[in-house]
DNA sequence: ATTAGCACTCATTTATATCGAGTGCTAACT
DNA sequence: AGTTAGCACTCGATATAAATGAGTGCTAAT
């Protein structure tokens, strides 16, 4: 059967009540709101074509339709319209995000949270993963007899430190050589690499005091190599499935939050995804605590580099057109802003 | 009225069955549960006056009674009994604790965890406040030619740093200079004190050049102090109020959470409390939303100082006694694990 | 091809009856 | 005096039944 023009019509009109009220809607009611110029006996014979064909759902006999994921799916491929957002969405976004440069974390966060507020679902912003970054340089500081600060620096100037108590007397002469030669070895090397490659000191260390302090020192650079690399993920306006209708089940919100508890195993689904807007609809994720939430990832990037993830989840009933144009918006803010941060600070 | 030993008993078996149930305890039950020696009807005359003194509470007319804010109470200050932890909760503390040495939010983050796990309940965990930190050195590292890391040390070894744009050109002899500067300036001030003052560049600045570096840097200074003093809260355990009954109805369970949805509101309710194990049982609670829950706070110290804290927040009807055991044993665990971290870590 | 008409379905709502754990009171018993 | 058995009463919870109404699918007329 073909998808007469009629037919996508209807489609449209379905979503777009259902997305509004979480109501199977009706012939009736369709052909009230709407104008479609048809009478619901006939919209019913169309209904029943689309429900055949996929698209549409019931949930019991005498209940009206409910758009399938793969109905979503149509909808978001090529009937989606492209919104604009309101200027007053587009202040907020600017405003809030310019509040806080250079403070990346923050930034992040906050971006997270102006999602929500604007989205009313469920986000979650990641921090860049760092696994294309290469060591920069290592530095060693003095800090009294037996405490040293350990420093890393990447390439795209991030940077991670930790104080450790040093067991062997040191000199400072010895720090800094040590540094020097552990910046020498591992300097464009990245960060993972240097992490994987498990080294047991495999920089020069012709000196013996120098050998027992880069024995001391290893395993912390390890950690905090580790540590830098770690990801963070925010999230915001977890309680706001509480306004959803789908979640008026407590066993439903509890499940949802279930998920979104469990922040390691949920961020390494989010790494796992594409770089880009993606969109997965219910049964389309993966996960089978997934199969009735609708998952929309973009990418931000911090110096033209695709790095960090930004997101919404919510039930497969969402208001796709304009979340997206909300992430699409986002995005490119928190673009400009990475690169300002780094570029133009003059301008402030 | 006078609290007689029969009193105390028939309450103390009251709040032990409520607090295991969730459901109002007649007399009937209570003498079949519990071995009283008196009958129901005796036990229904010291409930009546319990109730009369403010012990007990009635839902409606045919129900069992409740405990009150203030049996809780009572109970806290003089019948609970000090519960021991079972080996096997002792170790799983000992050894997730051990398990992240010397990274410090990890392990708080993970004590909030394991209280949570334990406790059944939602908890929370503070990283110190650094409000009586003070300036140990300030110091500024080269990076590129328009890149300056700036780095700051407290006396208790706590590191923050700054990846900053430089506009102005500089010798490496200025940075140093500079940041020799402002350490002897600051050193040994508080850093809520350093950064209140507000400073414009109150240190010396002979060098024309250096001034002009100092104007640069100086916002980015404040705003890593301000870093510098951020307490995290990190919570755990969220869900698990909804294996709780008093939040099966959803609107009591999106009220417990977005109380915690406002994460800075709530940390700093937890920084005001007192130090040391704090009980605060439902009214007792000036929030109003937090009417009836009750909410266990403790203090960790490092290095033996009172710094970090570390909670659980619920239903007024909890176990308490078992609950203020563990994290009693919890926070010493801590204790400990902060002294070792910066003192016998050859122990290893 | 479209539509009006109609019987049928079924979740939701409203009304009603029943149940049972619990109370408070009184009177009898130690 | 304090304790207990007995009993009427209360009231939330549960179960059952009836009424409602939005919606469908089918048929026959347009």
């Amino acid at each position: 059967m073909e998808l007469s023009e009629r037919k996508l019509k209807i489609l449209q009109a379905i979503i777009s009540d259902y997305v509004r009220s979480a109501e199977p809607v009706g012939s009736r009611t369709l052909s009230r709101k709407f104008d479609l110029g048809i009478s619901p006996a006939t919209i019913r014979n169309e209904m029943s074509d689309l429900e055949e064909m996929g698209y549409l759902t019931h949930p019991h006999t005498s209940a009206g339709r409910v758009p399938s994921d793969k109905a979503y799916r149509l909808y978001v491929n090529s009937l989606m319209p492209k919104q604009e957002l309101t200027p007053q969405e587009k202040r907020t976004i600017a405003d809030r995000l310019q509040a806080d440069i250079n403070e990346f974390d923050r930034t992040i966060q906050h971006a997270a949270q102006i999602l929500s507020e604007i989205t009313n679902l469920t986000s979650f912003a990641m921090t860049p993963t760092k696994t294309e970054e290469t060591l920069k340089f290592v530095n060693l500081l003095p800090v009294d007899k037996n405490t040293v600060v350990l420093m890393i620096v990447s390439d795209s100037g991030e940077i991670s430190n930790t104080a450790m108590r040093i067991k062997v007397p040191y000199t400072e002469e010895n720090l800094q050589l040590l540094a020097k030669s552990m910046t020498y070895t591992y300097r464009g090397k990245k960060l993972t690499d240097v992490l994987k490659s498990h080294i047991q000191k495999n920089f020069e260390t012709d000196i013996e005091a120098m050998s027992r302090l880069a024995d001391d020192i290893l395993p912390d650079f390890m950690k905090t190599l580790e540590e830098m690399l770690n990801v963070q993920l925010y999230m915001d306006g977890l309680t706001n499935i509480f306004d959803l209708p789908e979640y008026s089940d407590i066993d439903k919100a509890r499940k949802f939050l279930a998920l979104l508890d469990k922040k390691e195993d949920f961020t390494k689904k989010i790494i796992e995804r594409d770089d880009g807007m993606i969109v997965t609809i219910g049964g389309e994720n993966a996960d089978d605590m997934m199969n009735d939430c609708s998952l929309i990832t973009a990418t931000y990037c911090v110096d033209g580099k695709m790095v960090g993830k930004i997101g919404v989840i919510g039930p497969t009933r969402m208001r796709y057109g304009e979340i997206t144009s909300i992430m699409e918006y986002l995005t490119e803010n928190l673009n400009n802003t990475f690169k300002l941060e780094s570029g133009e600070k003059d301008s402030e």
